[in-house]
DNA sequence: TTGAAACCTTGTAGTTACTACAAAGTCAAG
DNA sequence: CTTGACTTTGTAGTAACTACAAGGTTTCAA
């Protein structure tokens, strides 16, 4: 089976495949006479797992783990529950602080509609009146807001969500 | 003002601050005999103005072009609607996609507590499996799972949540 | 035979919003 | 005079790819 082949079996992209082998979560296969990757259905059917697990979107980080504990007999069952319960917890934490992103746009856009047909448009001014507050402690906790990982956790007035 | 203080005052960081002026969001400042940056209170509005958004997870083109409009006296009133309602779309997109990932991590869950005690862990023996079936389309559909904005859409069988 | 199309190889750079580090210059206090 | 805290610039790293460049191979048709 040449790369493409491959990749279409398991619908990504050969070069996605060769990046997953150069972080070794693919086995590099053998190579035919003129230096082309050959590979093997064992091929297939690991990258369908890791395919998987990233439609899961779990960190491949998780998934070279999970696929250690695949070549290991047992020992290890509790220890693929937590990959998973992990990943299911920093997924809902997610949820939450979108929940609260959600909500925190959603009062801005209200605010937007309370003020329109006026000079200047009411999102804009209730940013910039918002950035100026002293109360506005949103943008300060350095612990929740704009976190590396891309998600904000709103933090003036956590109004629940409905 | 120097960098520090003004990074103080924002709750931010120095280097934060040199990344938005290379970026183009901060206006570079003028500087002192030494070379050091020198901030008036205008480039503190800004800052905050540019960290609330931040906290409300607004990327940084969208943030630029909000300040592009606070420039602006009207005419683009409007615009600044739509700029925050489409990233509400997208922060509601994003918690749709992961109520559905959640759903799927329970039942993998529940799939273990079924099997445990067991050989091998039922998340694992799961995994391998759903990888293999051919049923599985889940990490097939390319415009939904594993997309570059790190969200996967859960594709077989999106039981509502609760 | 020549050329084009479609594959393969490697390596590099780009994406987001920073963060961390290195090497060097500046300034104030003890 | 040294120590420490600040500043400057530049570079590299993060996650998981994606896109591109420059070249080699194979196959098919004109």
């Amino acid at each position: 089976m040449q790369i493409k082949e491959l990749a279409q079996a398991a619908l990504t992209d050969a070069q996605t495949i060769r990046f997953y082998e150069k972080k070794g979560l693919m086995p590099a296969p053998t190579r035919l006479d003129n230096g082309y990757r050959d590979y093997q259905p064992v091929h297939l059917e690991r990258l369908h797992f890791i395919r998987h697990c990233r439609s899961l979107d779990m960190p491949l980080a998780d998934v070279a783990e999970l696929l250690a504990m695949t070549a290991q007999p047992r020992a290890t069952a509790v220890h693929a529950e937590d990959v998973v319960g992990k990943h299911l917890q920093r997924v809902q934490q997610k949820i939450a602080s979108l929940g609260e992103l959600q909500a925190q746009l959603l009062r801005l856009q209200q605010s937007c509609k309370a003020q329109h047909a006026n000079d200047s448009c009411g999102v804009l001014a209730e940013l910039v009146e918002a950035a100026k507050g002293e109360a506005c402690a949103c943008h300060g906790k350095r612990t929740s807001a704009a976190k590396p990982d891309g998600f904000a956790s709103a933090s003036h007035q956590p109004a629940p969500l409905q």
